[in-house]
DNA sequence: GTCGTCTATGAAAACGTTTTCATTGACCGC
DNA sequence: GCGGTCAATGAAAACGTTTTCATAGACGAC
């Protein structure tokens, strides 16, 4: 039989209010809440979070909701806001949607039935554009994407700058026919390539891109497919750590070697990127400081609903090597 | 204001007992469940969770506490539990350790608390050994990690067999003076030790052998001072693969390479130790067969409590590549 | 001494569901 | 036609807490 508030009453001979508040910060005398805390530990007593939380009408608790858990960019958006939500007494439900809109909405549907105090999301395009504040009982603060302006809270990256950057460097370098691939599902990459489009006109470059799912695989066969072409670009901008990764498997199967092989320069600093020959160029995300904003705007929200919408955007960092050596 | 099952049924002209019941499966005449449904539709009604699990005493989740999502392992892991488990209309609540006991305690108290289903554990090997069943009122089924023979079910890798086949293989490449760096937290690095212990005795080599906490920072100091003593082995024997992510980037530093550099061998077949050069020889765990074994074990024994303690030991696969090319 | 204010405490209401129990009416076998 | 079984439904209890409201006593001001 499972041990309640009441048993624990019995055994210190309080009423269960007094248990309540003993357990709490209510007002209770120090010799009462000594027994109380004698009465818990004899009894093995331990809360019912779901009573709790039905009574007192607030989960202490924050939803996350990314798009793949696998992709290590939002493994270390989650640790930050993971330990920041903990830090804050909250705990945290983390749902993989693969980029799904269904199951976007599914989360979001199951983030309402839990009546969580806050969200934080990273939507597909599709369901960005659909966000609507006023569908929403809790704050929903978006991360790494961005919905329509002035909608959401949200923290992003510099992605025009960032994509700006990695063909200034590759012009730097000596390189001209610079191509981009770039995910399909996400603002994110959108903007990357605006970025990558507005340096190569503002460099006189024709830009080439084409377009691929946000994974590994299919980014692996659209790269092996560029590369059997009879044009090969000279260097290659890829929109994150996933498409990066099946870009080189793609090289390497075709048995391009650096120095000389096709340049290559992408996002996400993993610690990979560092290990393959010969070092992969890429701009580093500031993971930590992105989810600890998020955590940031949502709890202001929360202290403050009426505030104007805000966006924070963070710049990232270039870290060059080999892959994109002086041509 | 928040619409409740009353604000339906009142819509809906029924008592909230038959909306419980459209809503549900009970019996139900269509006519009505046609009207409860426009009913939730007209309202945008949103059960509240907690309410349901506090009077139905069944939460529908299952806990997962991992040592670091970070370690690609147990992301794997953890994506196969996540299917499994919402496959099974259930939620899961994910939590970090970081091989930290005392968190370990406060997780398994939150399970508690949240009164969950059951919960699937990778523990150190401190927690491990204090583990009783009846401290707990829900099943546990520890993964990659054991803990004392007949105490919970669980999954696990032939770490014994694996250790040995490394060695096996390393020999067999015409290495003799192979060394071993392990993990200082888990069984799975003790039996990991185990195997490459009796191995090296089998084949009567005198084996030398280290103890790391199991991240790449710790390993990769352990490693660089390793490599500058007098006395460096001719391969080296890792026991996971932040280990092994450690490893070689000591070994860059130091400026080891291949072929004919200290040869490597570890665990887990991470997507970057097939591209970085000259392709890292390692033990790939059933990644996926775990997780949903896991959560095969969880269902069976909520089926049936009182069947006896199983432990499913599954094998890994030597996947052979340059880093342990022939001597 | 009386009144008012304050603090600690207990009794009971409330949170939003599901489930039990009772009721109604329909249908069936005789 | 009558008792009996069954299905659908509603009223109300129950789940385990927190919170509101009331009460009793202690204390201070006059």
């Amino acid at each position: 039989m499972t041990v309640g508030i009441r048993d624990v009453a019995r055994a210190a001979g309080v009423s269960t209010a007094t248990v309540s508040r003993a357990l709490g910060k209510g007002p209770v005398s120090d010799a009462l809440r000594e027994q109380v805390e004698a009465a818990v530990r004899a009894t093995g007593y331990r809360p019912n979070l779901s009573a709790r939380r039905l009574r007192s009408q607030s989960a202490q608790t924050i939803g996350l909701i990314v798009a793949d858990i696998r992709n290590p960019f939002f493994t270390a958006v989650s640790r930050a806001v993971e330990d920041a939500a903990y830090q804050a007494g909250m705990r945290l439900i983390l749902c993989n949607t693969g980029e799904d809109a269904e199951r976007e909405a599914l989360y979001l549907r199951l983030m309402q039935e839990e009546r969580v105090t806050g969200v934080v999301f990273a939507p597909t395009r599709r369901t960005a554009e659909r966000l609507r504040p006023e569908d929403f009982s809790f704050p929903l603060v978006l991360i790494d994407r961005t919905g329509p302006p002035g909608g959401h809270d949200g923290v992003v990256l510099d992605n025009v700058a960032a994509g700006a950057a990695l063909v200034d460097h590759l012009v730097e370098q000596g390189y001209s026919r610079i191509s981009g691939l770039f995910g399909s599902t996400s603002s994110t990459a959108e903007e990357r390539r605006d970025g990558y489009l507005a340096a190569m006109r503002r460099h006189g470059l024709a830009p080439q891109m084409r377009t691929v799912p946000p994974e590994a695989e299919p980014a692996q066969a659209e790269v092996a497919r560029w590369l059997a072409e009879p044009e090969v670009p000279e260097a290659l901008i890829v929109s994150n750590g996933l498409i990066l990764m099946g870009a080189v498997r793609a090289a390497r199967a075709a048995g391009v070697a650096w120095p000389g092989g096709i340049a290559l320069a992408g996002f996400d600093n993993e610690p990979w990127t560092e290990l393959v020959e010969p070092g992969l160029t890429v701009i580093e995300q500031p993971v930590a400081e992105i989810g600890a904003q998020a955590i940031g705007l949502l709890f202001d929200r929360l202290k403050t609903p009426g505030q104007p919408v805000r966006k924070v955007v963070l710049s990232g960092r270039l870290i060059a090597r080999g892959s994109t050596a002086r041509r």
